[in-house]
DNA sequence: TTTACTGCAAATCTTTTGCATCAAC
DNA sequence: GTTGATGCAAAAGATTTGCAGTAAA
């Protein structure tokens, strides 16, 4: 449903121009898991077109966020990560131990969100949530 | 009652040396918030003893971490955050616009950790927690 | 006196930027 | 042909590291 189409076709009617750079990071961005940083995008870019420069990728990671098109979610580590905004949001639940990240419902928070809005009239957006701990294989 | 004094004596218990350098990181620590930068750490430590160097902040804070005197954590934005493990954890709710930093009861967050550990086996560690979003005054 | 700790400079890692060239429209 | 997009190289910002000198114990 959210292929890349659909996010060539915003940015063609914006009027932004299609390269096969931009085409590539956005497949890279599609096909991902949803937790791609921009070192892994640049080494898929340049697996099929090896001229890409790594600013390239970074400058349309950018305008993509700037669109909306793709989310930016900052799991610590010095490392951004990405992924289709179409896709709708979702949390992270990364394991300290062996890395792996978990994709949490979206309903999971939807209480937490309640709570700091009314205690806290804070109005939390939650996009951009990593939630740091141990799975269950490594919590033994 | 958490005075320097604590990981002082800690530091001096399991053999470190005490040097000048890492009394100021440590006064530097424990008269902060709890929200605290290397960098603002070093602001204040060369205002006392202008010859420190910025890498010996990041040492002592490596240091104090690894010890677990003192918690990181990562609220993205490139910049991680030091506050005295003694003081207990909190979470943070950082605004996006004002960049207010929200203090936020442990209880608040105890419901979460309960529905991650039951429907998910994760046993999150909510210390190094940060939830963006909008303060009251910004949402306007 | 011993050796852990520090200062300094240089390196690393991720991301950004200036600028001349190039290619999508 | 225009002008936005790219490649390259250099910069920037946070953090780390090698090394020789220094000071805490």
């Amino acid at each position: 449903m959210d292929k890349p189409r659909d996010m060539v076709s915003r940015l063609a009617e914006l009027g932004y121009r299609l390269t096969p750079q931009r085409m590539l990071v956005l497949a890279a961005i599609e096909n991902s898991d949803g937790h791609i940083s921009a070192e892994e995008i640049y080494v898929q870019v340049v697996a099929k077109y090896p001229h890409v420069n790594i600013s390239t990728v970074y400058r349309t990671l950018d305008l993509l966020t700037r669109l909306g098109l793709v989310t930016e979610t900052d799991l610590g580590g010095g490392r951004v990560r990405y992924h289709p905004a179409a896709k709708g949001h979702h949390h992270h639940l990364i394991c300290q131990q062996c890395g792996e990240i978990i994709d949490l419902e979206e309903s999971t928070l939807s209480p937490l969100k309640k709570t700091l809005l009314q205690e806290y009239q804070f109005t939390a957006d939650l996009r951009h949530l990593g939630i740091f701990g141990l799975c269950q294989k490594c919590r033994q």
